[in-house]
DNA sequence: TAAAAAATATGAGATATCTCACATTATTGT
DNA sequence: ACAATAATGTGAGATATCTCATATTTTTTA
């Protein structure tokens, strides 16, 4: 991680204005940072004293279970925030965060902690942010509970395909799905069997575009 | 749904204090109110304009799916909020609450939401709330997703077990860990052959609290 | 208190999903 | 450019979990 300063800073800030999420001034307290592809953000079990708002590029959220099982929990898209749970609670264990792609995040440290946590600008803010991210767990949760696997991948695959092509990493995408790689491959060739999907050199072509909706729609 | 008036209403607020949680007197916007034993709060797809505060009882959160699949996704249990998703998005369709007991609210009318919504101590507690919900279901979605429904199982026996007897309704517990009836029955019946549960008439008592454990730490 | 509804119980057969072992092909670091 | 590492692909057998059918018992309601 980098802190960008001068021009970098000037060009983000006035690109992504934050200042209406404040009711303060919240330049003495921020600076525009940049990860590299692959860095860590957060490090599992850490206790993390800064409030990142991810402004550009894509991370992911993991866990490490007891039983050595690692989840893939969720991907992380700009804009949001990232570690305002352990503002809200003191010294949280946290989970790990990764990037996927060049990030570019404004960090907030906490010596502005009470500032923000007295703020009713920013907390309401907040308060949208953390109601939507318990109501998207819910519905993922719930899903994942009502629906087998085929309907599950059949949204997946609607949700990432670019033009008609399905081409994501089989090792994320069963974690992420939470089912084994063994399994995920075996119902994408169950697809490319019934004509949904076919299998090319550049990934999987979606032919049955009716079908699989009609798999995917199952689920919302 | 009826409103308690008079001495009641007093013996509550002074039972449970709410002046804290607002910088300004909430009790003209504030009503105490009683929901009988299987009453539904909000009816699902309904555009509540209430939030509450549930101060005892004990209510069921559901969801019905596309397919007709109903999940009961929570067991929502005093003290906590109910209709704060409502509160800051505009006519959100919502998920049916039901009690199961019982249950005495506090009801906010939304006549108040602009104070509400200005309220920086308000406003603390709730991101406190909705950070813990969040939280809350993001384990519970990745345990699901983790561990085999003998480890589910086991943890929410512990759990819920009065002097070492389980002694739930079937019907309401499969929903809630997501399995078939038949499957529970299967999982329980094991655990009765491998000695770590007897069933007797009062229920099934626990004859092997160390190994219930030991399934059951696998997940924490 | 009898009839209706809900909850419990169990068997049998089907599917969904996992684990493990192993071979092949891409990608990456030096 | 080559070795090391990561990703892909497949078979076989084991388990976890589901659906459906049907019987019995308990609880609720008129």
């Amino acid at each position: 991680m980098h802190i960008l300063t001068a021009e970098d800073r000037t060009y983000y800030l006035e690109k992504y204005p934050i200042d209406d999420f404040f009711s303060f001034d919240i330049n003495p307290y921020l600076e525009v940072c940049q990860f590299e592809k692959g860095e860590w953000i957060f490090q599992e079990g850490s206790f993390p004293d800064t409030l990142y708002y991810m402004i550009e590029g894509k991370a992911k959220l993991y866990m490490t279970h007891k039983n050595g099982k690692v989840s893939l929990i969720e991907y992380l898209e700009a804009s949001r925030f990232m570690g305002e749970i352990e503002l809200l609670n003191e010294a949280r264990y946290t989970k790990g965060i990764q990037t996927v792609t060049k990030t570019i995040c404004y960090s907030i440290t906490q010596s502005c902690k009470e500032k923000l946590l007295a703020d009713a600008l920013f907390l309401r803010r907040l308060c949208v942010f953390l109601g939507e991210k318990a109501t998207n767990m819910t519905s993922k949760y719930t899903q994942n509970q009502a629906y087998p696997f085929e309907n599950r991948l059949a949204a997946f695959i609607q949700l990432s395909a670019d033009q008609g092509v399905y081409k994501e990493k089989h090792t994320e995408i069963c974690e992420y799905l939470g089912v084994s790689y063994r399994h995920l491959l075996y119902v994408l060739a169950q697809f490319c069997e019934e004509r949904i999907l076919e299998k090319r050199k550049t990934g999987y072509h979606i032919l049955d575009e009716k079908r699989l909706s009609q798999l995917a729609q199952e689920i919302q």
